[in-house]
DNA sequence: ATATAAAGGGACCATCAAAGTCCTTTTAGG
DNA sequence: CCTAAAAGGACTTTGATGGTCCCTTTATAT
């Protein structure tokens, strides 16, 4: 359980390339999927995640193509986690209140809350910079 | 992501039920199953593999039904977890050397793993006792 | 011995998310 | 205005999840 999906997987992959070249270095999106061994139509709809949430920065056309948005330093693991998988929630009944029938009575809810944080807070402490080669 | 499946949640439910009731009581599975509210043909399935790993006792035939192992100090929350929902394996790689391709030079594996140990030891620490109303 | 009450186990089905493809549109440069 | 890229939508495929059904085994009670 508790498995990264394969698209996060390949997300990972895929800005850490981005992160492993020369700063202000665009890459083409055929580049990165080569690069990391990635079907290219789906890292497509990954960056387009990563461009969303504004971690990378996308230029279009004839010299186009991807850029980390600011220095790997300064992006977390969880960012690029989150960004592709949404937010980390263990059990349904974390967050939103109310999604638990069982709501108040939850013995289990502090529990899975406590892995969330835990969890979070690992990834967060992790950013490009210590992953990139 | 990172989500409890239904199986895993119905599991925890279930076994809180046995856990609350007076020692040596056996259960129907028909009631633990209305008390939870969970249907039983898959409930069954659930029980099944807790009696597989050894954490319930089952006893057939008339008079049967379920009972817990142990003292319900003794059975963590992580048993039950890992007794449907198989073990705890953030990503892939983290332990299975080999499925990872990427293996010897995957910077993230050591996060994961960390990821992993965490989670873990939060979930070991938490009883059934703790558990049960 | 036989009827009955339970769990065990296998086969099967439905639904949904993950994984991936393809095609058209938009944006930018040469 | 042609070409090179990303953006975006629609679609398909695959596999896991969630669940049902039915038959078998085991045990008890009459």
């Amino acid at each position: 359980m508790m498995e990264l999906t394969r698209k996060g997987d390949y997300a990972i992959r895929g800005i850490i390339y981005l992160a492993s070249q020369p700063p202000n270095k665009i890459s083409l999106l055929s580049e990165i999927a080569a690069a990391v061994d990635v079907p290219q139509t789906f890292l497509a709809k990954i960056f387009q995640q990563f461009s969303k949430t504004g971690i990378v920065k996308s230029f279009r056309g004839t010299g186009g193509g991807f850029l980390l948005a600011g220095p790997p330093e300064d992006i977390t693991l969880l960012q690029v986690v989150e960004a592709v998988e949404g937010p980390i929630l263990p059990n349904r009944c974390v967050l939103k209140a109310g999604e638990c029938e069982r709501d108040v009575t939850c013995t289990v809810h502090p529990v899975w809350h406590q892995v969330q944080q835990k969890v979070r807070g690992i990834l967060a402490n992790i950013t490009l910079k210590d992953l990139a080669t």
